[in-house]
RNA sequence: GGGCGCGUAGCUCAGUUGGUUAGAGCGCCUGCUUCACACGCAGGAGGUCACAGGUUCGAGUCCUGUCGCGCCCACCA
């Protein structure tokens, strides 16, 4: 039972965190509540593989908050295996380490390469948390990870089957951002904007059959090889005569058409912008609208292609000069102007994006929306804070089809085939041999990977062995809760939504709670970029994981973001150590006293022990247990609406506050050496016990290592802290008398120490002190003098009633009179003090009586508030004619 | 351009349907090594709740406007 002075984490707390900086899988719990089951999870994101994130912790701090408390209340527990969601992260960093050696995916083929990413899966992955296994949770491990090769695989498909058949997922043209030295697709996050200084040239364009030319601007002078048009906007007075004339195209020769659009903005350049389909966004949607042509003028390594006539062969960006040389000597150059503008670059090789037109398979996300939408109104998924609610709606009403292919090596393959015959496609369950269409066995698999967040999607119901109807799929969906951050509400939490919504006809889960986001001390955004992360171990390291994970607990309101700085750090490992401590304390005195461990029989609530002698239970001992029966209702209260902060700081206030600040100090006065275990003892063990339960969720590490010390050798309760019950309020635990006695009594050695603090004397010297209580109960069964006595370092004379002269040093409240005796010179330090607090009371009482004379005033107020506004004069009142009293008897 | 959020003590932040003299942690000042804890104990100072109007008996809280800061989305020929 010895403990080390300081409580030193490293020595108990299981650095879970390194696991989740080496898993490359889902995680997953799920429980039960309320008869409905409740999941939560944690995922490392794409782009953070390899290390781990703040945000993480927060989020995995308020799952297991959340999951700690469901499975003390009662639920069984249930681990689902996550999915290979960073797989495709995986696969990015592999494809690092082989650039480092000078090879390429390519290089290696695609068997190699899938082999690799294995590899490093297999080294880096699988660790599994240890604080897991000290729970005794049956999991079988071996489920933990879903993988390309077992059951998502068939859900994929089978979802991507009945999809296509119904028409819900179709190919299409696709402009995607294209990275000609990885020579793959990028998705749009990974795509950095960033201002650069740049020209805008200004091209005349001659039209054809006319001494009139157009003008237009362009930042990309080399892309009109591949123009298609060019537009104006159809409310553009000065070129509408042009309407329906053509354009020559300069250096290539070729007619285009003049066409109306409002993608021209009349304010912007000359006017007239040049239409480059093949290469450009916003071109290549015009030129959907206007069935115009697409021209390929680069290539996937950036160069000029065949159809961009003399210019083939060349770099994009020498091409440009050769465009503008030519331009130039043409004189069709009319000016060039400096011009800002954003370029696109790589996040993995800061090499500037090339838009390049594809084929691309999509999901028709129109239908999907709309059951989303439709199930989001009639509240069977609620997200909160319901600001995010309203964003939510908005992007489901804009939401765009969904491009799912991905031109990477890792991932589903997607299940079609397609015919080099008759260039039918075949999608089918099982590989099929020969073209559903021709029959010619002349087929090949196509190349392309799903995006991962479409397996993703399917997460909540394919874990639970979905498409067979299985017992745990029949229990656990829908789940009750998804804890995350907003930044993955739209990929991820909307796509569950809609395939949830599509294959089981339900929503997969009933709320959604979102986040805050993880800040440094400077409030910055916290982004490997920026190298302004927090590298979660080395704060763990420092600070301790029970300390890292209440300090994000603790700033963690809803709606608002979480600066971690390192006072608040340094706080929360205090209170650790604070909670160590005073179980040092514990164990020291049981020792003296000869108590060996013990924790009462497991029960929700618990009532103290009274003496057996007297059948009194101590007033300290009542009073305890009362707050501790207070805050298990504020502290399951805050959980169940999902606000973290206001736990964690409930729990710290009732330990540190209630538990250290009073209770100990008065039971101090209670232990005797070689007592054995009494009622005093065990009423103390017993809050001690269930303090360390309700700060479980919040502190799990630290109190499990105290609960199993103070669990009995061949005790029946339950193997850890985390299966053992959540303390629950209970009505008839309340004991206001109580709470208002140790409360008078706290007021009173808080008004001594305050005035003998401004009277400047020692405090620890004991002092002659008269009280005079009025409607406070000192019995002297009960030990408030002695404890009066004690913690504010007098020797008292307590008197019922009013005090016969206020002189010498005192302090007054409507309850009670404190005089002191002391030498004249120390009262003079009284005075401002007493009067300041007059102009207080004053201004108090004359708003209150203001309030209290009106009758238009009262007959709106509600009648407690009136209550409490009455009483609150009356005290006012009373105090303020004591001080007033005390201010004259200083005078005299 | 569209949307969202923030501005409360020196610092970082709470403050849930409007209702006691507005709170916490850190920092600061004073006193204390008291046999659990100086990562501690006791006491204290410090705020016209960004500003200006409005609604209300009553506003940190609701409404409008202004100023300052931040985020997201879109666009950028």
């Amino acid at each position: 039972m010895q403990l080390e002075k300081v409580y030193d984490p490293q020595q108990f707390e299981p650095r879970w965190a390194e696991v989740w900086r080496s898993s490359d899988f889902f995680l997953a719990t799920a429980d039960t509540h309320d008869q409905r089951p409740v999941f939560s999870l944690v995922i490392p994101p794409p782009n953070v593989t390899g290390s781990l994130h703040m945000g993480h912790m927060l989020e995995h701090s308020e799952i297991d908050v959340t999951t700690r408390w469901f499975r003390m209340r009662g639920y069984n527990t249930l681990w689902l295996p996550g999915t290979d969601h960073a797989g495709i992260a995986t696969q990015m960093v592999v494809e690092r380490e082989l650039a480092k050696q000078g090879i390429s995916r390519h290089d290696l083929g695609r068997e190699a390469f899938e082999a690799k990413v294995w590899e490093y899966k297999e080294l880096h992955g699988g660790t599994i948390l240890r604080q897991m296994a000290r729970i005794g949770d049956s999991v079988d491990w071996s489920r933990t990870r879903f993988t390309l090769d077992d059951g998502l695989s068939h859900a994929v498909r089978t979802v991507f089957v009945n999809l296509y058949r119904k028409g819900l997922i179709y190919r299409g043209p696709y402009m995607v951002n294209w990275d000609p030295t990885l020579q793959t697709a990028l998705s749009d996050l990974e795509v950095v904007h960033e201002k650069v200084e740049g020209k805008l040239w200004h091209v005349r364009y001659p039209v054809k059959g006319s001494a009139e030319y157009l003008v237009v601007a362009t930042t990309r002078p080399e892309t009109m090889l591949g123009d298609t048009a060019v537009a104006i906007n159809p409310g553009d007075e000065r070129y509408l005569h042009l309407h329906g004339r053509t354009v020559v195209l300069p250096l290539m020769d070729r007619e285009i058409p003049i066409i109306l659009d409002e993608m021209a903005d009349p304010e912007f350049g000359t006017g007239c912008v040049k239409i480059t389909p093949a290469h450009d966004p916003n071109d290549f949607e015009a030129a959907q609208r206007h069935n115009l042509p697409l021209i390929r003028v680069i290539d996937e390594h950036a160069k000029i292609t065949s159809e961009g006539g003399p210019y083939s062969g060349l770099d994009r960006y020498d091409a440009r000069e050769r465009v503008l040389a030519d331009l130039d000597a043409k004189g069709l150059l009319d000016r060039t102007e400096p011009h800002e503008l954003s370029v696109g670059k790589s996040q993995r090789t800061g090499v500037i994006v090339e838009p390049m037109v594809s084929t691309q398979w999509f999901v028709r996300t129109k239908p999907l929306a709309e059951k989303v939408i439709e199930a989001s109104q009639a509240g069977r998924t609620v997200i909160t804070p319901d600001n995010w609610q309203k964003i939510f709606f908005d992007w489901m009403y804009n939401i765009r089809d969904w491009c799912i292919s991905r031109q990477l090596w890792w991932g589903h393959r997607i299940p079609a085939w397609h015919c080099h015959d008759c260039h039918g496609i075949t999608v089918a369950m099982e590989d099929p041999d020969k073209c559903e269409h021709c029959g010619s066995a002349n087929i090949a698999q196509d190349s392309d990977v799903l995006d991962t967040w479409f397996s993703s999607a399917l997460w909540p119901f394919s874990t639970l062995g979905w498409p067979e109807k299985t017992p745990a799929l029949e229990r656990f969906y829908p789940n009750t809760l998804l804890i995350t951050g907003f930044d993955i509400l739209f990929f991820w939490v909307a796509r569950m939504m809609m395939m949830g919504l599509e294959c089981m006809g339900d929503v997969p889960f009933r709320t959604v709670y979102i986040h805050g986001l993880v800040r440094d001390a400077e409030r910055q955004k916290m982004s490997k970029t920026k190298g302004n992360t927090v590298d979660p171990l080395e704060t763990i390291d420092k600070y301790g994981t029970d300390a890292t994970r209440i300090t994000l607990l603790l700033g963690a309101a809803p709606g608002t973001d979480i600066v971690l700085t390192d006072e608040r750090l340094t706080s929360s490992r205090a209170f650790a150590n604070k909670i160590w401590n005073a179980a040092r304390f514990l164990f020291l005195n049981m020792e003296r006293c000869g108590v060996e461990p013990w924790m009462p029989e497991e029960q929700a609530c618990y009532a103290p022990h009274p003496d057996p002698v007297t059948g009194e239970v101590p007033l300290e001992d009542r009073w305890i247990f009362s707050r501790l029966n207070y805050y298990a209702g504020t502290v399951n209260k805050a959980i169940d609406s999902y606000r973290y902060h206001e736990a964690a700081q409930q729990v710290w206030a009732f330990f540190w506050g209630d538990f250290c600040d009073w209770y100990v100090e008065l039971k101090k006065l209670r232990f005797e050496e070689g007592s054995g275990l009494n009622h005093h003892w065990k009423n103390i063990l017993t809050v001690f016990e269930s303090a360390l339960r309700l700060l479980h969720p919040v502190m799990p590490f630290i109190t499990e290592e105290l609960w199993q010390r103070l669990r009995p050798e061949g005790s029946n309760r339950s193997a850890s802290i985390c299966l053992a019950r959540y303390p629950e309020p209970d009505p008839s635990a309340e004991d206001a008398t109580a709470e208002a006695e140790v409360g008078a009594l706290q007021s009173i050695i808080g008004a001594v120490r305050n005035l003998r603090a401004d009277l400047g004397q020692d405090p620890k010297k004991t002092i002659d002190a008269e009280i005079y209580a009025r409607g406070i109960a000192f019995t002297a069964a009960s030990g408030q003098l002695e404890a009066l006595n004690k913690l504010a370092s007098i020797s008292a004379k307590v008197t019922e009633g009013n005090a016969p002269e206020l002189r010498g040093a005192v302090r007054s409240t409507p309850s009670f009179d404190i005089v002191l005796l002391v030498s004249a010179a120390e009262l003079e330090a009284q005075r401002n003090r007493v009067e300041k607090d007059q102009l207080q009371l004053l201004k108090a009482i004359a708003n209150a009586e203001r309030q209290l004379s009106s009758e238009e005033i009262l007959s709106k107020m509600p009648p407690h508030v009136v209550e409490t506004l009455r009483s609150k004069l009356d005290e006012y009142r009373a105090k303020h004619e004591k001080n007033q009293e005390a201010l004259s008897a200083l005078a005299r």
